[in-house]
DNA sequence: CACCAGGCAAGTA
DNA sequence: TACTTGCATGGT
């Protein structure tokens, strides 16, 4: 397995590319995509930040003053935007009430403290909230997504129906600790999952990995 | 028209 | 515990 999970890496990068994930200026904005972006296409989400930034509420303090409403009207085009306005201000109430809306006092928490406290809020689930640790914290920690379950089943590396945590101490067990590894990996996958026609109905065709 | 997108929580049995 | 359903816009 060990040497199974290095060669995918190897052929993803050689094939693709650095991806330059994830996209975004501040710590702050890769944390509202990652809520906004769950279960949405990421072209959605764009227009959806693009809407904050352009009215400068793309900062903790303005997102935890503004009503609800209002930034359900702003974030609409990323979809299940009423509850994706609410599960934002639980997150902003979070980082306010424990580290008084400053990301650099959160991130000097212990990871697993931090994903347990991130798990408590509503609407931040596993992979959510991994990618707010590897992403916007650089905290080596893998992230698992419906394309990594996808790819690594059709591949017969684990059953269909193996678990988040099973997927992710998989990675874990692996590779190498290391937060640029973690990064490209999960965006090496995600890449693989769009251009293919890796899409739920799919079959794993042309496939860069045989 | 059907299908999909970088999930999650709540409801049901 | 194990399924099922609601949430919603925008692209292909």
């Amino acid at each position: 397995m060990k040497q199974k999970l290095g060669s995918i890496y190897r052929k993803l990068y050689a094939h693709f590319g650095p991806q330059h994930w994830w996209p975004g200026d501040s710590a702050l904005e890769v944390m509202v995509g990652a809520i906004l972006t769950q279960n949405t296409n990421w072209g959605n989400v764009e227009k959806a930040i693009g809407n904050l930034k352009g009215r400068r509420l793309l900062s903790a303090k303005k997102l935890y003053q503004i009503s609800q409403r209002r930034l359900a009207s702003l974030i609409r085009p990323a979809g299940y935007y009423n509850i994706k306005a609410k599960r934002l201000k639980e997150f902003l109430r979070f980082l306010f009430k424990n580290y008084q809306g400053n990301i650099k006092r959160m991130s000097r928490q212990d990871p697993q403290q931090i994903r347990e406290q991130l798990l408590s809020v509503n609407g931040i689930g596993p992979e959510t909230a991994d990618s707010i640790l590897l992403y916007a914290l650089n905290k080596p920690v893998f992230v698992v997504d419906a394309y990594t379950r996808r790819i690594l089943s059709r591949h017969q590396l684990i059953p269909e129906d193996a678990s988040y945590d099973e997927i992710q101490n998989l990675f874990r067990k692996h590779l190498k600790k290391d937060v640029k590894l973690f990064n490209e990996y999960h965006a090496l996958l995600v890449r693989l999952g769009k251009v293919l026609c890796l899409k739920k109905k799919g079959k794993c065709s042309l496939c860069p990995l045989k």
